[in-house]
DNA sequence: AAAGAGAGACCGACCGGTCTGTCTCTCCTT
DNA sequence: AAGGAGAGACAGACCGGTCGGTCTCTCTTT
């Protein structure tokens, strides 16, 4: 069973993706988790200290979700069209975990411009994944399955900022169809490219 | 020169796009428009009703940046690369409208799942610019610039969704450069699609 | 008995919004 | 032209309620 700061840490990480960080007020979580103030400060310091144990085991989840089954594939291209397919069904879709949409693209949108130290944290994950997506076309040229012709930096940038957009729309309208049409169109470009 | 109502809706819109319209007190508005409650509630019914107020001008001044010169270039393709560089140029980096950028990003991330009555006021505008793009490259199409054996839907998809994450990541990161590259990278990608 | 977990009263700061009062400008009457 | 009435613009004290955080007390486990 899960304890108290599991729950707490599991239903702000819910709270956070439906409100971001400094909409959600401390009662919020209280009541989500069943708890009082001094169960949640028996194991939080503070808000802030909340937010960093909840960016870890979103991340945790984003790793779960998006890199499930690419150790399996050895091919650089089709282990890029995997990591899409997962972060359109496996990870945008999972209503459990984030039910009001990517927390990463709620919070980064919320926080930039208010709390820099705490953004921060999050475009660090922004890059790592820009950087796989870039790592991984790189090696697919080197197996051949791209043309050494095509300019990784501008695949990567489409693709990323692709990849963000859609989840910022998705957010907004909560619309599977226009996230599969979304995703399903950044497949398609990618594939398409010279091989 | 500009009269009190006109420049708490000013400040206001630059607030927004720094922090969002929960995260805004009336507080900081009034401190930024240097005036009080009073010189406020005379102008505006509640913080709601500014709401809509900003979000009429920020329209405004969007089509005023996005769309500058569009008139003159008869060619749809061209037009859609003018509105790429527009978008890039003349909106994102509008600091002195929009220092925190795009305040349409920062909202809707902020109120899609908390007051969904306000969101969807903002939706209304992206699901416009999206149409803006398929009419566009569907007059490409006629006028034999775009092939017809492109899918608009897709093209759509990729520039509409890049569009948004450029924004987003140029919120995050404030790099003119990252936003350049971003931009131009969807340039080339529009650019490269059979003609 | 000791210690950690959790409940909830409580604190000062701040939230959006209301209300009263003042100050200025316009317009009508004479 | 002088003066009084009324309207609109703005200032700021004040309201009930919520914010994050602290503190004390009780209960459970050992």
């Amino acid at each position: 069973m899960m304890n108290l700061k599991e729950k707490i840490v599991h239903e702000s990480l819910k709270l956070f993706s439906l409100k971001g960080f400094l909409s959600t007020s401390i009662h919020d979580i209280l009541e989500a988790a069943d708890t009082s103030k001094g169960g949640f400060y028996n194991h939080f310091s503070s808000k802030e200290d909340l937010f960093f144990q909840v960016l870890d085991e979103a991340r945790r989840i984003w790793r779960e979700k998006n890199l499930a089954g690419l150790d399996e594939i050895e091919n650089p291209a089709k282990k890029l069209t995997a990591l899409l397919i997962n972060y359109k069904d496996r990870y945008l879709k999972d209503a459990h975990n984030f039910p009001g949409g990517c927390v990463f693209v709620t919070l980064s949108a919320e926080l930039n411009n208010q709390r820099p130290h705490l953004s921060k944290e999050i475009e660090t994950g922004f890059i790592g994944l820009k950087r796989l997506i870039k790592r991984l076309l790189e090696q697919g040229k080197e197996t051949g399955d791209i043309s050494n012709e095509i300019n990784t930096d501008v695949v990567t940038e489409v693709l990323f900022n692709g990849m963000l957009g859609a989840s910022l729309s998705f957010g907004l309208n909560k619309s599977r169809n226009s996230l599969d049409k979304s995703i399903a169109s950044l497949i398609t470009y990618f594939e398409q490219l010279p091989k």
